[in-house]
DNA sequence: TTGAAAGCGCTAACAC
DNA sequence: GTGTTAGCGCTTTCAA
């Protein structure tokens, strides 16, 4: 467009702030690193020439030589949709991004790819990223295993994964608890609406489930299965009722499909409490003006997001951290049951 | 720990893979990047050479001989909770994300701090991005401009930014056809929730209302301001119910405002269409089931995340792309007019 | 406390 | 079509 020399200069590099502020390319190296080793004076002048400049480290040539990216990967399963529209995942990640924004770590997205499996296993080892977090794992995941870099796990891996690090809530207390008030209200006839059984917490809500049940010397009630969506819910219910399951307490194992379960009871004409108590696990911001407000087990999802940043820095610089870290839940009751 | 020479091993190199080969390392890197002008049979056996060795070039070492990062970031303002809360932006990144899925970018969340100001813009000047995209400018925003990469904005910026490249909706044609359709049902007395007015979406969707009434020869009705979230949403009705407001349309700039406005006009006995008709932006997945059924504009939310990614990936790699991309929207009449 | 020198692993002219 | 040769911009021993 133009002969005139191009005005979009190339960024100032770290031998230019070395030599504007008179000293050795290792000694500005030291002062952008915050070595302690450098004479204040000294420090003064190179922090003033990076002004100056305004030099900024190249992330590249830094990460070659160190061989640190300073960048965290979270792992998004293929079903996206299913991710995005799920208030419990944009939790996670914004407990995640806010942790990591109080770091010097940088969150990249990854989503797995049903065309180039592959695709996250290469991008892990190529040293984009110094760690990796795995929110929803399915059983079949295996994009992570044999990789070079530390992962963490949001919520128990379904198939056990030696030497995992993993964060979770004890998804059996829950299913348990969450049972155990409907057992409580008198309730006798105890149906489920369970989770997938290829995720951990699925599994582990529906043993809670039939702990409880078990404890309290009842009938196990019909159990039928969902995929933590709303749709799914919903279709549970119904093959519930088309079925005559004859239940008057039901424990559904994910707020989102207790929501759409509300809503089918309602259409039928089945009054919750008086006809059914529904109990769940997630107390999502729907929950409480659900109609009715829906009892369940509050978990900490943004923390739970904050934890799994936290714990994967803490393994990337060498700190001792814990393989399994279990974060508190508790029972908000309310007019569901 | 131990004295035994460590089992992990550091990651092959290109080097490894020549020599395996039997060829220079140039030969090697132009397989990998998929140079035509290699043999096919030498192209086979780097190919296998790097099978056997699990090679996965490396990405710093790449993106610093090559200056691209392959990776874009996507700017997240500070409120995060905002952010996370609203699906119109969980879709967007899904449009993001899933677009990206199929080039050779990467995706990287950042989180505006305030505690940090420059963070933003030196991670643009640092080399790890070829780009950014943002999502939800208020005037302020100002971490992006002066920065060496290209920017993309989703929805135009509140402030005339020069050269900005922006994919966005008619939000003035919005605002006027929502407004529109309470007309034609008769509605005189129009009021309005307005956006934030720091926003070019909150401004535009004001000014198709203000048009709308103008091309009708009504008078405006009150106008009340929100940011857009539910909270906002619910406080306006309320200022404007409270302030005695007499008006029997209203047009709600956000389809979360218009969720909760519906809300609060139902605890206060306000009967929707029949008392007051109510009409909004997005056609969001609750506007179907809200009661009264919503009637909104629809916009590609997805689509337009997809569309962001595509112009942004466009100017990375030089092509010619739009300056302005006006993506389509469309009337959605359900029962709340 | 500072500097010199040697890479980190790759790409990109340029020559052959 | 293939190899040689320089770097890309930084960190990091090692000496001084």
């Amino acid at each position: 467009m133009s002969s005139q020399p191009s005005t979009a200069r190339s960024a100032p590099t770290l031998e230019a702030v070395a030599e504007l502020a008179g000293v050795s390319r290792s000694t500005v190296s030291r002062v952008v690193n915050g070595s302690p080793k450098v004479a204040p004076e000294v420090r003064t002048a190179v922090q003033r020439a990076i002004e100056e400049l305004g030099y900024v480290p190249n992330h590249a040539a830094r990460s070659l030589a160190s061989r640190r990216s300073h960048s965290i990967a979270l792992i998004i399963p293929e079903d996206t949709r299913r991710f995005f529209t799920d208030p419990y995942f944009a939790d996670v990640v914004e407990g995640v991004a806010s942790h990591l924004a109080t770091t010097p770590y940088t969150l990249t997205l990854l989503v797995e790819t049903e065309s180039d499996a592959g695709r996250t296993t290469r991008y892990l080892q190529s040293g984009s990223v110094d760690g990796a977090l795995i929110v929803s794992t399915h059983r079949a995941d295996r994009s992570y295993d044999g990789v070079n870099v530390p992962v963490v796990f949001s919520g128990r891996p379904a198939v056990p994964h030696a030497g995992a690090i993993v964060v979770d809530i004890d998804n059996v207390a829950a299913g348990r608890m969450a049972t155990e008030v409907l057992i409580r209200r008198g309730r006798r006839r105890i149906a489920t609406i369970a989770g997938p059984q290829d995720m951990g917490a699925g599994q582990d809500r529906l043993n809670g489930w039939r702990a409880a049940i078990a404890a309290a010397g009842l009938e196990p009630g019909a159990v039928e299965f969902g995929d933590f969506t709303p749709v799914s819910g919903a279709a549970a219910v119904r093959r519930l009722l088309d079925a005559g399951a004859d239940f008057d307490g039901l424990f559904v194992a994910s707020a989102q499909m207790a929501h759409a379960a509300l809503e089918v009871l309602a259409e039928r004409g089945i009054a919750v409490p008086d006809a059914v108590s529904v109990t769940s696990v997630d107390n999502d911001r729907f929950a409480e003006t659900a109609q009715p407000p829906l009892t369940t087990i509050e978990q900490p999802t943004k923390a739970h997001g904050a934890k799994i940043a936290e714990v994967l820095v803490g393994v990337i610089e060498g700190r001792p951290v814990e393989r399994l870290t279990v974060l508190p839940t508790r029972l908000v009751e309310r007019s569901s049951v």
